[in-house]
DNA sequence: TTGCTCCTCACGTCACGTGAGGTGGC
DNA sequence: TTGCTCCTCACGTCACGTGAGGTGGC
């Protein structure tokens, strides 16, 4: 019979000694026993059940629901998957916000300063990087233009672009024209 | 001079009383003085004090970071704002890997259990409704057949997909034909 | 007097990370 | 003996939320 001590196994699963011992602590993954030093280790049914554990964690489920699925004998409901999948995808929205209120600051500033200005290219890659599609970079200028034209055009001078696209861009936008 | 009590500034930016006592207490925000009886109040400076870290906080700033922003006038440097566009990009990308684990489980058990499987047509609407885009899908797929060619077999065939479709799709995932 | 707002601790949350101070094993 | 791993507390993190127990103001 195999025995991994603790720090085996955390770097079998990639994690650190200190989460099994908190895993231990908390009751999720007890440890099959102690050696006669006191050393806890760990037999293959403790691996399994770590396996587990990562698989949850990896869906980004709280320590406490995956206790609970696995005392419920490792199948998840899909009502709590479901919930996770809708708040995960909360999560996402909220953070591509943050992005936007990020990208905003950082053309203000470039514009601003005597600094090189973000140009088109570097401003559309930063956005792809950041997973923005074009739906969403619509929806990004038509909320930019409704809340604060001014700042709008401004914005879209500073990439370099000439003043007739910008108002094609603006009237876009404001969904007046199809395309853009 | 308006004087704004705790509660009235907190529900101004609709934010909580802890959330300023919080703030009073770690000097991010002080209120300009307290009453007689000891209680505080917010004058217009504060206001817009308030505006500010919540200007930062909407772009995810942590308030450490927040506090040394405004103590250097206001405005954040392009290393710290390019640096949180980073992490968030990849804290989105995190959160899209989970989705894809949280997708594969629910498919899982739907196919698993007596219950109706999941169709196409539901499959696509919540990987939309997740923000996976085209491009997106097209790289899940890709990765899933890499990864676990069956599975991703098994799990095509689950959404009612005929076996022609699904080769081909897989032929699509493996790169092999351009278009599907 | 009633209800509302305010006050100050102090502890809880979540999933660990980080020492401090000490011991066992090869 | 040297290094490495292990042990057990206990406190720190981040941004608040939640009482408990008490006071002020209209």
């Amino acid at each position: 019979m195999k025995k991994y001590s603790i720090s085996k196994l955390a770097r079998a699963f990639g994690l650190s000694r200190s989460t099994l011992l908190y895993y231990d602590r908390i009751g999720l993954l007890k440890p099959s026993g102690r050696t006669g030093s006191g050393y806890r280790y760990y037999l293959h049914r403790n691996y399994h059940q770590l396996e587990q554990i990562c698989h949850f964690r990896a869906a980004g489920l709280k320590l406490k629901d995956i206790r609970s699925v696995l005392l419920a004998g490792g199948k998840p409901g899909v009502k709590l998957l479901d919930k996770h999948m809708r708040e995960t995808a909360a999560t996402i929205v909220d953070l591509k916000n943050r992005q936007r209120v990020l990208a905003g600051m950082l053309n203000r500033i470039a514009s601003g300063s005597g600094s090189a200005p973000v140009d088109v290219e570097l401003w559309i890659e930063m956005l792809e990087a950041a997973g923005m599609n074009q739906k969403d970079r619509k929806r990004w200028h038509t909320e930019f233009e409704r809340r604060a034209p001014a700042a709008h055009d401004e914005f879209l001078l500073s990439l370099g672009i000439s003043p007739v696209e910008v108002a094609k861009i603006r009237r876009w936008s404001r969904g007046e024209i199809p395309k853009y």
